[in-house]
DNA sequence: CCGATATTTGACCTCTGGTTCAAGAAAAAG
DNA sequence: CTTTTTCTTGAACCAGAGGTCAAATATCGG
């Protein structure tokens, strides 16, 4: 019972992901927040709460539509070092690409809020681990099938690598494409 | 003639610089930065003209002070790969180490205005640009000495260290100590 | 000592941020 | 219908941001 909500929440959060992603937590506004939603800053805080609730909301959303693109894209055809160093290219291309360089959600909360926001940084570091889990299982797919090096420590590559793609994301919003495929290249050499 | 500056404008900016460190360029406000200096906000604009004047002066002397660091810590004696490993943990630790978790000004930046702010951006370039040189030049060298493999590519693998530096420094606000150190190790494997 | 010049300061101003609220609007229950 | 409940909205609120200014203060050349 009740009047019915007149716009769909998840779809709202989405809009307010990208907001939050490209103008970061502190710089978004709850105007531009509730015009990007399509609704209006009342309705806005009635079905959400607060700015910050919201952008729980908004890394949630980050976190599973990631960990869905990295497992669909991992789990193509090729060794483990072409399926990474292409992962990689994707996310910075991605980047490149886009009309507004927007880096990372989880690397730019790990940047805004990490060490001030208690709840943030444990979000972004879950997400981190999960991805780890995921380039780990592919490297441990790889020593089997014998295209990576029996040597490789499986578990020690991911969290590297996990580094690398934030610094790589970092170098997106400064530096040209080619120096950061070059990066790219000599990140994934050990496999 | 006239009254004399009653403070060290150099100092006032070391403090203001100390400040969006912690705290961000958006996050810090114009009273935060006067009180840090110990002037009034009146001051503060009369000898700076803007937040944003202020702020280039204190990336400036941020980008300064770094490089002096680097140049001294990668002269010290041992191989190349011990010196940058070092060095390497030196920056990560100095962040671990510090009351509050605020990693790099210079990536900070990178995230925070990269993109938006063209002269930040354009200055954090020279700045990393600067570090690269001075790391090529002590692989360089390392090589000379024997101690680093002549198949290694000075110049590319210190562009590659670049970026896992500004990954190491967005993890350090994310992840525990043993990780980052662990990162590091793996980082300079190839030297 | 007197202007001339330069600096300091806190009050003041405007604008926006994040949030709350009172009033209206749309459904379902009775 | 009316009541009840839930949603919607723009106005209104308060705090703080970023910046300006007039007045007060300090030094120097004459």
């Amino acid at each position: 019972m009740g009047r019915p909500k007149q716009f769909d929440e998840e779809a709202a959060v989405a809009q307010a992901m990208e907001v939050f992603w490209t103008k970061g937590y502190a710089g978004s506004s709850p105007a531009e927040l509730a015009e990007a939603a399509g609704i209006g800053k009342g309705s806005l805080y009635h079905a959400f709460g607060s700015k910050r609730e919201l952008f729980g909301r908004a890394l949630s959303l980050y976190d599973r539509a990631g960990a869905e693109l990295t497992e669909e894209f991992l789990s193509g055809p090729g060794t483990a070092k072409e399926r990474i160093r292409a992962y990689l290219r994707l996310l910075v291309d991605a980047d490149f690409d886009a009309p507004v360089r927007r880096g990372c959600l989880a690397v730019n909360t790990a940047l805004e809020l990490g060490g001030r926001d208690a709840e943030a940084t444990a979000a972004v570091r879950r997400s981190v681990e999960r991805s780890t889990d995921l380039l780990a299982a592919r490297i441990e797919r790889g020593k089997l099938a014998g295209d990576v090096p029996a040597s490789v420590d499986a578990a020690e590559q991911a969290r590297f690598l996990m580094v690398t793609v934030a610094g790589l994301r970092v170098a997106a919003r400064t530096f040209d494409r080619e120096t950061v495929h070059a990066a790219i290249d000599t990140a994934v050499a050990p496999l």
